[in-house]
DNA sequence: CGTGCGGCTTGACAGCGTTAGGTGAATTCC
DNA sequence: GGAATTCACCTAACGCTGTCAAGCCGCACG
């Protein structure tokens, strides 16, 4: 019983500290990749900012991009709680408008994630730790834009052409995604003075919606 | 005079042969981009592609840099060319339309280049062998989007409130952009399943054209 | 014929992600 | 309580990368 007891106590503290250590070198990780970004961010850096030795992370992570992608994961269910915020509006039309501009602030206040989260393409799809495919985490996201879409086309509120949900709601992912892609790489650009991305996403909003809606005059 | 001759002709095959091979490794590098992906290519990989050692290329270029950018300011050069193909249509709306289907042609006929041109943010701007700031060969094309555009705000053939021309320019090419380059990070991506990128276009460019002209019923 | 220029090579450096093998303290077993 | 075991972490190294200082060597020139 106490032996059994202790041995519990022993375990979870053990695996507690363990568990410290792991999100110790999440932070540290995000910490690096938002201010260095991705490509730039060493193992040797993140061990160094938390006190070990590189090969401590192998303990952890199966290689950098586990590591990177774990950070990846848990920004999609932020970018999918943000969405589901909007999910009280009754207009799908309205609602996907909001959608768009709530999509653009998560971009623009988390320009490191967003551009690991949409700008790079995965080697591998994403595995647990069982090596099983993980069900997408991003899939929260887009499957709540395609069903907004087909709420819509279903009320008949868009043009009677436009009646495929997925192509529709790739279209206005798609565009807004171009903006926000186009500001991070080329913002710094001295040949090109792009407008605020925020205000070109709001135009870009009504004009695709005034443009897809029934009797749009 | 036979000296002069003989010693110009002496430096012009020199310079020649030293033309011969930087094309060479422009040849070499270009191929090898489009295959294996810029970042995965290797200075090394390209020197032994034409039998050269690897320093062999800093004699010719600054950097690998220097040497990505060379290639990018011909393919910016070949945009800016399929992009005057389209100038002869009278209706700069219908202009407009079309140089989205031609700019979508070249980007997925030329997915490595487009990559780098729109995808890569530059570290440092373009600077040609003098060190001076090179005119951007992008200002070609995006000057030419501009002026379409503003040719039809000229005519009123835009919705009063989109008199910017800069936004709405940005908002074209972002959102064509944006379809774009989704398809390259996410294709292959087994949660989502992305429509024909083209397909995706056309439709954007209609709802977006008719979201944006005046009499829209 | 000597001299020098310059395209190219040799050999190396520092840094990267990553790995095999070892260390040492905490835990478990007898 | 002493021996055995576990395991988080470290040491040392590998192969790779982009890049550079120094030297070689053939060709053009005085």
């Amino acid at each position: 019983m106490t032996t059994s007891a202790i041995r519990t106590g022993s375990l979870a503290r053990r695996e507690r500290q363990k568990a410290d250590t792991r999100q110790a070198i999440l932070d540290a990780a995000r910490e690096l990749f938002v201010t260095d970004g991705v490509e730039a961010t060493t193992m040797r850096a993140i061990a160094g900012k938390i006190g070990y030795t590189p090969t401590a992370i192998y303990h952890h992570f199966r290689d950098k991009d586990a590591l990177i992608k774990e950070l990846c994961m848990a920004d999609f269910a932020a970018l999918g709680q943000a969405m589901h915020k909007i999910g009280r509006i009754d207009d799908p039309v309205d609602r996907l408008r909001r959608m768009g501009l709530a999509y653009t602030d998560f971009a623009l206040d988390n320009p490191s994630q967003y551009r690991f989260m949409f700008m790079t393409a995965l080697k591998h799809p994403l595995l647990d730790a069982n090596g099983a495919v993980v069900t997408a985490p991003d899939e929260d996201a887009y499957v709540f834009l395609c069903s907004t879409v087909e709420e819509g086309i279903q009320r008949d509120l868009y043009r009677p052409e436009l009646s495929d949900a997925a192509e529709l709601s790739q279209m206005f992912w798609g565009g807004i995604h171009g903006v926000i892609s186009l500001w991070f790489t080329h913002s710094k650009d001295p040949h090109i003075t792009l407008r605020d991305p925020r205000e070109t996403v709001r135009t870009m909003c009504d004009v695709m919606i005034r443009g897809s809606v029934r009797h749009s005059g």
